[in-house]
DNA sequence: GTCTGTTTTTAGTCGAGACTAAATATTTAG
DNA sequence: CTAAATATTTAGTCTCGACTAAAAACAGAC
């Protein structure tokens, strides 16, 4: 039985949902794919039915192996197309989502893997998001934190976001922030919790506790 | 009013069709998409009332001015990812046509201009045909004509096929024929009306009248 | 344990895009 | 010019994936 396109953003959400949640609500999975829950007890029943998925009335639902290997792929395919399109095609990295959500639905294994030749096999996309490899390994890597959480004196490098929506990117933009770049925190202001950072260059940034929860850094030296 | 991925096939079915045709018959356009007639009939009420189409009862389709555009935009994005799979992921150009089906619906003009630019701008795809500029405008090439046409003697370049199935371009594939290639006409057979073609190389190759006429070659010298 | 608010499911609809069978229009042949 | 053959449209259904409103189940507070 094929899998549709609609089916395959079904497991996608799922997918994310779970792996946070340890188990996907209706409402969740409604929220994520801009739904309704009533939809979506209809399409829980067909990926059961299906395979992908266990569910159970009220319960919510998780993947089966299958659905995990297939939303892995899914996932995969997405980070991708989007490092293709930044790297290739010099898209922005705030406009490569939509396109992405798009492109992730067509061909099988076979592009996927000869895309990922093409490119040289990234370990992550332009968000910093660990791109899976062919077999459904995700790299997770150590030591990954909110810049919110650092003490004053540390030294850091920008290593991904945790919202990736245009508006936010478009911000970081604005700010200078950008993967990879380093910063040392010189500073936290007690009255809004705001930090400032500086970069290497020995500029500096004031950077909102709402910004500084949301970019994700490692440690550094 | 937003056009779905099934007009936007109707579109290019129309204008491949009203292109040789003049006018694009219910029945003709059933039979390019593999559906109905009486599924034609409706949708086609629907692409007129959208103004992608003129269309009157009993008479056939032609595309408007807007409609004309489209499809153009589609052929370009069609044979612009042909030439990505083929150049840059090493498909084969007889695996191609399936996914730039697909592909060709995703994204709007930014996406295509921004993929012609990373091609170079190729001014034809895998299979010889002409790929449309930003503006529409079709390159038609002169002195194109099949294969079958040639007379003992003349030299010519294989530039175009007539068949894009795969099929027709794996057997391509095993007469060693290709795109660019060049060879002398030496010898007409006329039991069967095969030809015999040699190459630069000297090596000749036996092609028959069903092969030569979907063959598309230009005269050199 | 019952009450109450939240979440999920049920029931009934809808639009898009397909289909078949039957009716009608057009074209071709005699 | 009419009759047969062919093409197109009409009428009635179907599946998919969504929706709203109402009913039912569940979970937390007392
Ligand atoms: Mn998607
Ligand atoms: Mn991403
Ligand atoms: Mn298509
Ligand atoms: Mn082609």
């Amino acid at each position: 039985m094929e899998i549709s396109v609609s089916q395959e953003n079904y497991l996608k959400a799922i997918y994310k949902l779970a792996s946070r949640e340890g188990v996907a609500s209706n409402q969740a999975i409604a929220s994520v794919l801009e739904s309704t829950p009533a939809s979506v007890t209809n399409m829980l029943r067909k990926l059961t039915e299906m395979g992908w998925i266990d569910y159970e009335a009220y319960r919510g639902a998780t993947l089966t192996a299958a659905g995990n290997k297939r939303a892995l792929e899914l996932v995969r395919k997405h980070r991708l197309w989007e490092v293709f399109l930044v790297e290739k095609l010099q898209y922005d990295w705030d406009a490569v989502h939509p396109l992405a959500e798009e492109l992730e639905h067509i061909g099988g294994e076979e592009l996927v893997n000869r895309l990922d030749a093409f490119l040289g096999h990234p370990q992550y996309d332009p968000h910093g998001d660990p791109i899976p490899d062919s077999e459904g390994n995700i790299r997770k890597r150590q030591h990954v934190m909110a810049a919110s959480e650092l003490n004053v004196g540390q030294d850091f490098a920008v290593c991904g976001v945790r919202d990736s929506s245009s508006l936010f990117l478009q911000h970081l933009d604005r700010l200078g922030i950008e993967l990879g770049k380093r910063y040392a925190l010189t500073e936290r202001l007690e009255f809004d919790r705001s930090m400032v950072w500086q970069a290497e260059s020995g500029q500096t940034t004031t950077v909102s506790q709402e910004v500084a929860s949301n970019v994700l850094i490692q440690r550094v030296k």
